[in-house]
DNA sequence: ACACTGACTAAAAGCGAATAGCAGTCATTT
DNA sequence: AAATGACTGCTATTCGCTTTTAGTCAGTGT
């Protein structure tokens, strides 16, 4: 058997995706894992507490598919492509299934810890991003740069600046191919002319 | 005299600058303007009438400063820089002055015609920036790119991408001057080497 | 005749007391 | 020792009431 902490995450994780982690009771969570609510309070120390991991957990699967993808690719452009196509595709999985991340990486409003979470991430996508940066500038597709770190950060910007954003109309809705194509297009050769 | 009708825009603008659009009143607006309430509903139709005038009307001089200071310089990158050098200065102003503006272009939650204000500005700054890539392309600062209007509307993103998100901690607080840098530094050079 | 006024109304926002729902505890059971 | 679920106190929600406010219009002064 899975141990009692793994099930109660499942279950969360579960119950979290139906109805976000706001809607959904210690009770819930308890009744669905088939165990009383006291129980629940030995493994972990509050409701906090369960949402934390289970987004990390989240967090985790996304990052690691990220990681997967960008590994399988053997050029530093098109691990670039599969990360973004990758990356915009979670997205949707974060609107359908994973409520919890999303709701940790929803700027403000959420639980104090969901930052140390969403730190995480960003810092994960970073180092992937950076990773692809220096792999692209030891195989030669990509130059030189002073200060990868700036670097990418920004290339990070310009990838949040392409999220969809679920409440506004004022990103078109451009496919992930248009996003990706727009994307390697300016990040990789820039707008000034090649001879 | 100044018509009836931009005295009334004058004290709006003030008053919503002061408190926020949504708490300032129809009667602040006519005692400060010293006029009778009635006389405003012979001038504008409605609350959201005059929220909407005055925001048009900043955005209207946002958009002039933007391209006063684009039109004054001379090559393509340096009217980017001064660009972008400006409109991350504007949104302190909006922060500070021009809340009716700022009330417009927060996404979600605000009145059903701000919409309508949001789409014009950003229009407009879309129109400059791609009148910028077409002066570099002219000047031959850039290369002919095969699809201007999306390579424009990329680089809105990576613009956006760096904006000031005023709740967050997540995009650490770059300067302004290194915003610009690497925004140029990708957008312009790209990642691929030159040779 | 016309520009303007401000008391008026209907509707919305604000308020707070009553109520319901929930996280977390702990004495008891297994 | 591990697990339970009734219980507690706190927070969120509801609901009726009061206040505020957008918008109107009969009236006033010029």
């Amino acid at each position: 058997m899975t141990s009692k902490k793994e099930k109660i995450l499942d279950t969360a994780a579960l119950l979290f995706g139906r109805n976000g982690p706001k809607k959904t009771t210690i009770d819930e969570i308890a009744a669905e894992a088939g165990i009383a609510k006291g129980t629940v309070y030995l493994s972990f120390s509050s409701k906090e507490d369960i949402f934390i991991e289970v987004a990390r957990r989240e967090i985790d699967l996304i990052l690691a598919k990220l990681r997967r993808v960008v590994r399988s690719e053997t050029t530093a452009i098109s691990k670039l492509e599969k990360f973004l196509i990758t990356k915009f595709g979670a997205e949707d999985d974060m609107r359908k299934k994973y409520k919890a991340t999303q709701e940790a990486l929803q700027e403000s409003h959420s639980l104090p810890q969901s930052e140390k979470v969403r730190q995480e991430f960003y810092a994960g996508e970073l180092h992937i991003l950076r990773d692809i940066l220096e792999f692209g500038i030891e195989t030669g597709e990509f130059k030189k740069v002073k200060n990868p770190d700036k670097i990418t950060r920004a290339l990070s910007h310009l990838m949040r600046g392409l999220e969809f954003r679920c409440d506004s109309t004022d990103v078109e809705y451009l496919s992930v191919a248009d996003k990706v194509g727009l994307f390697i297009e300016l990040a990789v050769n820039g707008l000034a002319p090649r001879k």
